[in-house]
DNA sequence: CATTTGATGTTCT
DNA sequence: GAACATCAAATGC
């Protein structure tokens, strides 16, 4: 079974919002010395750069954030509340500080590896379904931090494309500031996204809205 | 089912 | 000293 052909550097380098919902569908492989794991994108967000609040950019060029500001199609990994590792796909110019964070994936390959990596995942969904648990799932951390995702032991991979109607936008996760943003893509009625607070609202995708730019 | 709370440590004010 | 792009266990229906 092949895992599909990985995302040129030219597929990053558009708007984070595009890419986040371009990324759905698309398929995560991380080759590691334990094994191969991977999974398809069921759900993402855009952080648009220094000018967007939430997004880690605000502080300039440091030396966490300095792979955020990385040529598009970069990996930025970072660790968040001393525990949990997160991935991001850097997107746009170098120098402009957008990714779109991978916040849930449907595993598809190397399932037994990801739950001894994951011990207290009860079922398959629990595996992959929040930012934090698929870097665990699949071994990233901050070695990868500022790897190309076209090459090498993390790539985005082609998969099968989604149409519009599968998707849904809601205003991004476990934030403070530009909560009321609608920058989170997820599939519709997937099982393997994160859970969505009943608060929130839900909208269909309209390219000519969502995208605007 | 939903909501609350503790863990844990780096970054930033 | 506070905030933090989270998770899992515990508690309350």
């Amino acid at each position: 079974m092949s895992l599909g052909t990985p995302l040129p550097v030219s597929f990053y380098d558009r708007d984070p919002r595009v890419v986040a919902r371009e990324l759905l569908g698309t398929v995560l492989v991380c080759d590691s010395s334990e094994g191969l794991t991977a999974g398809v994108v069921v759900e993402t967000e855009a952080y648009l750069g220094e000018d967007d609040p939430a997004c880690h950019a605000v502080v300039g060029r440091t030396s966490r954030t300095w792979h955020l500001f990385g040529p598009p199609g970069t990996a930025y990994v970072y660790r968040i509340y001393g525990m949990h590792w997160c991935v991001n796909a850097v997107t746009l110019p170098e120098g402009i500080g957008c990714a779109v964070l991978l916040r849930a994936l449907a595993p598809t390959l190397g399932i037994d590896l990801m739950r001894r990596r994951r011990p207290r995942a009860r079922r398959d969904r629990d595996l992959t379904n929040g930012p934090g648990k698929l870097c665990a799932a699949l071994g990233i951390d901050g070695r990868l931090d500022g790897a190309p995702l076209d090459t090498g032991a993390l790539t985005l991979r082609a998969g099968t494309p989604l149409p519009d109607a599968r998707v849904e936008v809601t205003p991004r996760i476990g934030i403070t500031r530009a909560a009321d943003l609608p920058y989170r893509f997820l599939v519709r009625d997937d099982p393997f996204v994160s859970p969505t607070p009943a608060r929130f609202p839900r909208a269909p995708y309209r390219s000519k809205a969502d995208a605007r730019l």
